[in-house]
DNA sequence: CACAAGTGCTTGAACTGTCAACTAGATTCC
DNA sequence: GGAATCTAGTTGACAGTTCAAGCACTTGTG
């Protein structure tokens, strides 16, 4: 169990140490990469990259700053706003990623069994479930599929 | 995966709720409880706490405002410093533990087969060998049972 | 239409964690 | 013995998260 804590904190020192970026930002970066045009509306970019609203307001913030994210208004509805990849974030994405992805391989995959993996993706999708059960996970969320934003590669 | 991340922040959630304590102070106290005499130096504290020494420093400092924890000085080394848990510390961590032993059941080990449990197990295990190869944790943190301080009741 | 309630998003303060100095005491080694 | 080095612990600045509050707009209801 302990493992998996920290197992994780390693995915964050090798993704901070490698691209700079904490991974809650690298998972908004890469749920925008994949959409449609690159763009979401805020509350739905929430939903899919597990943050809070207010989380991802810092967080837009902060990535507009560094000029990988871009806000525009809402048409539809004057209280919204979308966030739209910017072309110097999708690089940033594109250059950040073979580091994570490796990070995630060294560390879990190649540890594993197959048969483990198996078992591993067994457990996560029961957890995931009795989590969403709680609401404490949005539906679209559940069909992610094992390495936490590894297939961002365009 | 994700759940994995999901889970814990539901264990900090909850144990946030019902005992106003962050997971890594939880954890702090846990260690210091089952020490001898309840004390231990701090860079001992740290290692079986998963706590980098400055982080350990802050929240000392922090559990020392609450009156929690004590800090002696160190007889045989005049760097040293000694962390002693109070009795009010051991009380609030006797208050606080039913809940959170109760939550990582509810949301973990009821959800599981004994035998998904058995294969987690050896998951973690595995997992955390590697990371006590790369020197990431310290070979005296491997042997802690499954659920992360749950065996606290005193 | 108007007013209450709800939704979308932002903001600021408080808190936890990290990183990079820094102090002070212990070791090493010539 | 004494300079260089190492170790224990602290500190302060900063980054990210959360929480509670707020603003602006939309929707529901009479």
């Amino acid at each position: 169990m302990l493992s998996h804590l920290l197992l994780f904190d390693q995915f964050e020192r090798d993704l901070q140490r490698d691209a700079g970026l904490p991974m809650a930002y690298y998972e908004i970066l890469v749920r925008l990469s994949e959409a449609p045009d690159r763009r979401l509306r805020m509350s739905d970019l929430a939903d899919r990259s597990q943050s809070s609203r207010s989380r991802l307001s810092h967080a837009v913030a902060r990535l507009e700053a560094s000029g990988w994210v871009r806000r525009e208004s809402c048409p539809t509805d004057r209280r919204g706003a979308i966030a739209v990849l910017t072309d110097e974030g999708f690089a940033a994405l594109r250059a950040a990623a073979p580091a994570h992805v490796e990070s995630v391989r060294r560390h879990l995959f190649d540890q594993l069994t197959p048969e483990q993996l198996e078992q591993l993706r067994d457990i996560s999708t029961t957890i995931l479930g009795h989590l969403a059960d709680l609401g404490v996970v949005c539906a679209s969320a559940i069909e992610v599929p094992l390495p936490t934003g590894a297939e961002a590669a365009p």
